[in-house]
DNA sequence: AGGAATTGTCTCAGAACTGAACAATTTAAT
DNA sequence: ATTAAATTGTTCAGTTCTGAGACAATTCCT
């Protein structure tokens, strides 16, 4: 007879966060699933809706705040915007203040479209969330916020 | 005066779901960069990392219980199980009862690698998760798991 | 003003997968 | 036993992005 694998004696503390960290990205990864499968009816990835709702929601925004907003590389902002410029969904607009930089802004055929898909896309993930009660989504969504907040906020606290 | 953008006017119960879809998906984005920063100081990538810890942990598995657990593409598996296997970390096995299938294992030397380094990813993650309280992790734990569970049972329950 | 450091975006090579089609079995049905 | 259906893993073409470096514009120092 023999344990499965004692796989190194862990501290409560450390078994408490992994087991954090296994529920959250499998949660994460299967809502994931369900959120792609359903913008792909419209031809978009998870990150192109991103860019879309961010612009529908905040109105037109520089390169970096849309790609700091959705959490893609530097290079992957630009290979959304040409994606979505390609099908006329947004625009670059010239910064006045700051020849370097631009603002990415729907067009009008865009803020139709993600008008017209958005609240089907809010309904889908309002069913996935509905395993939980109003009260308990509040209290995961509190939790869950000081945690992204406290990784922004320390990406280096190292001394 | 403007008001942003009222952007569909979203009832509450839908509004609390996209909240907490959009902390969710941050915090796992925010908190999966650290874990793929940690493991790519030993060359792998989370998906990797994953495949050797299940197998640390249970032992020998079928390639589809691997894939299973770890939520990538049936490709992706024999991708990762290559990839891996070229580095001599773990290796595959014939499955004695069905001539399919095949047994994933660690080698000798994936185990005290694995072993090596999976006590300092699991610090990482504690830390990571340190922003909560002991309490606030089980809670944020439970609630994940109901969460997560809900969408792996009702995959598609349309009728 | 002049130079260095910083910032904002883009380019590009290529990594890390995905998913559909396929081959090899195994299981179920007739 | 045969045929059909389902399961297991692989192959391969293609997608979606990442990250390092390049470049230009701006800001900060003296």
């Amino acid at each position: 007879m023999q344990t499965v694998t004692p796989a190194s004696a862990i501290d409560p503390a450390t078994g408490r966060a992994l087991k954090l960290w296994v529920v959250l990205s499998r949660a994460t990864a299967s809502i994931e699933r369900r959120a792609r499968e359903d913008v792909a009816r419209h031809d978009l990835t998870l990150a192109e809706f991103g860019v879309l709702e961010a612009l529908y929601h905040k109105g037109p925004m520089l390169a970096g705040e849309v790609q700091r907003r959705t959490l893609v590389s530097s290079g992957g902002i630009t290979y959304l915007v040409d994606r979505l410029t390609a099908r006329d969904l947004v625009e670059r607009r010239p910064c006045p203040e700051d020849r370097r930089a631009n603002y990415v802004a729907l067009t009008p055929k865009g803020t139709a479209f993600i008008r017209s898909i958005f609240p089907e896309h809010a309904m889908v993930i309002a069913e996935v969330m509905s395993a939980l009660s109003p009260g308990e989504q509040e209290t995961a969504a509190h939790l869950l916020r000081q945690l992204g907040l406290s990784l922004r906020q320390a990406p280096d606290a190292s001394d």
